[in-house]
DNA sequence: TCTATGACTCCGG
DNA sequence: CCCGGAGCCATAG
């Protein structure tokens, strides 16, 4: 049997990653796919969000799509908690997109 | 096993 | 930037 703690998976990165970002910060599924080198799979970053959608400990309200775009709202409580929480963190937003998405725009990069 | 879907991204117009 | 189409890859049924 193996002793699997914070296994080097791919959700496990992606979970991680989500947590390392900084406050009032936000960042891409790319951004965080291509830190993982998966580029490709940023599809997969959204899924391994929705699992943690399920793990409080994933801010996913700060992980937007590449045009700063809220599209995985939909997936919070409520119709804008996501914006709600985005909002309380000092980032504006308008309809379902964030203001100056490249100032808040955070890259795993630049801290790892 | 195969098909469909998706919190995406890239490309051409 | 907007629009339509294609690519990628993991999960669900």
């Amino acid at each position: 049997m193996k002793a699997k703690n914070e296994e080097p998976n791919f959700f496990t990165k992606v979970y991680q990653v989500a947590q390392q970002i900084p406050y009032g910060r936000v960042t891409s599924y790319g951004a965080i796919a291509s830190y993982l080198g998966a580029k490709r799979s940023a599809r997969m970053v959204g899924w391994a969000m929705n699992a943690a959608h399920q793990m409080e400990a994933i801010p996913a309200h700060r992980v937007v799509n590449r045009k700063g775009l809220l599209t995985g709202k939909h997936h919070f409580e409520g119709t804008n908690l996501m914006q709600q929480l985005l909002e309380s963190e000092g980032i504006i937003v308008k309809d379902n997109q964030i203001i100056n998405f490249e100032n808040y725009f955070w890259n795993p990069k630049d801290n790892l």
